[in-house]
DNA sequence: CGCGCGCCTTGACGATCATCAAGCGTCAAC
DNA sequence: GTTGACGCTTGATGATCGTCAAGGCGCGCG
């Protein structure tokens, strides 16, 4: 840990060692990592980073959630991404000409672990395993845009949110078919728009339509009393 | 290349070395590849491989075009790719658990080059260089889905249609500022639909629409007669 | 030459969803 | 308790674009 961060705590090193980029790393390379991380702590819509900026630091999420958009000049936004616990962010940028490509706003408040894009790529050339991490990380980063891109093509908003809530539903569940499936959002519901690719009025309206699947929504909490219904949405 | 491959025409290795993921490799590591490379030619709507098989190999484009996508059980598709001559594609599925995520088929006939994943894997545990080369390739797959996603959701099809012309226009056009332009596509207007994120009469009526700034359609032929009015589109 | 087949265009229609605007609940501050 | 801010919902409207259907154009083949 670089010496003017004040150290992790114990939730916040198990969400950094959840993460896919240092999870699989050896003892070794990953204390040389964390020699050099920065805890960072953000804000309820602060901005890391802004499209365009020269890029000069990726990021762990410890606790919090931050999404990645573009903007438009006229005003609208389009999200690319949205991490929380346990989540890295612009790694990428790394190989991308030094600027990045789209900009990171903190949603939901929290603390971040920084790391230096230019210690990351002095440490590259000689931990053949970090490379390895990064291979896996982007490819998940990949997968996951794949993933955004086709279902805005593919499904409407309400199969949209009837697939983010099963998604939910059945992680939080692992106890078994537990009946009603409680989930509960950890962002704003116009955060979860975004992220689903639709206008807030838009999901409002989804969940409406989702009652009839016994979908019931109360502020961050939302009861799911039927999931098979909503698999069978999905067909 | 390997022994019961064909040897490549001149065209086809300037193509295979302009691929991102070779061209900045060390004349070692180029011919560790070259080595295990099989060349394929593939017809017209050929599957290369499907969304849920094995991932086996990655391929890099030598002429020809083969779009990435992925499909509905009802029928529909959303592409989330379409790769030329010094494209690869495929690469981040060595590290997706062993399924490929999308469904390739070749649009434009032509030959690519195959590269088994596992001698891959293989090959990137001594060569760190290789490591570098697909963390840049990846990077830039990630980089071109942003950009897609993006798209998508700022802007009309109209626009993305003006944007691509331009984009074409002024690549073709090294010879400085010719006008007007001439863009030439290189596939089917409905697979430039496609990865537009439109239907093909989508593109149609783009098309006609922007007849009012200047563009001029006759088969595949594409005349920019003034491509200030379209850059002052995207404002 | 005429036929048929792909590929593309055009028209008509409807579904989906963004946008604008108004109203409502909750909560904190005063 | 009232006020106001905020997040969310709901309604009304319109724009965009997908879909279905019909027709045209080019081109190869008989």
């Amino acid at each position: 840990m670089h010496s003017n961060s004040p150290p992790l705590d114990a939730t916040e090193r198990s969400a950094l060692f959840a993460c896919p980029l240092l999870a699989a790393l050896p003892e070794e390379d990953r204390e040389a990592i964390l020699a050099w991380l920065r805890r960072v702590e953000a804000a309820k819509g602060a901005r890391l980073f802004s499209e365009g900026d020269p890029a000069a630091a990726f990021y762990v999420v410890l606790s919090g959630w931050t999404r990645l958009f573009r903007a438009e000049p006229g005003g609208a936004e389009a999200d690319v991404g949205l991490f929380g616990p346990g989540h890295s962010f612009g790694e990428a940028a790394m190989f991308l000409g030094g600027r990045f490509p789209a900009s990171a706003q903190v949603v939901e408040p929290g603390t971040l672990a920084r790391m230096d894009l230019g210690e990351m790529r002095a440490l590259l050339d000689h931990r053949p395993q970090l490379a390895m991490a990064l291979l896996g990380s982007l490819s998940l980063h990949l997968h996951g845009l794949v993933g955004r891109l086709s279902a805005m093509r593919l499904f409407t908003a309400e199969r949209r949110v009837a697939s983010y809530l099963l998604a939910r539903a059945q992680e939080g569940a692992q106890e078994t078919g537990r009946v009603p499936a409680r989930v509960t959002l950890p962002y704003d519901k116009a955060v979860l728009a975004g992220a689903l690719g639709m206008a807030p009025e838009a999901l409002s309206r989804a969940f409406a339509a989702l009652r009839a699947q016994g979908v019931e929504v109360r502020g961050r909490e939302i009861l799911v009393s039927d999931s098979d219904a909503l698999r069978r949405m999905l067909d």
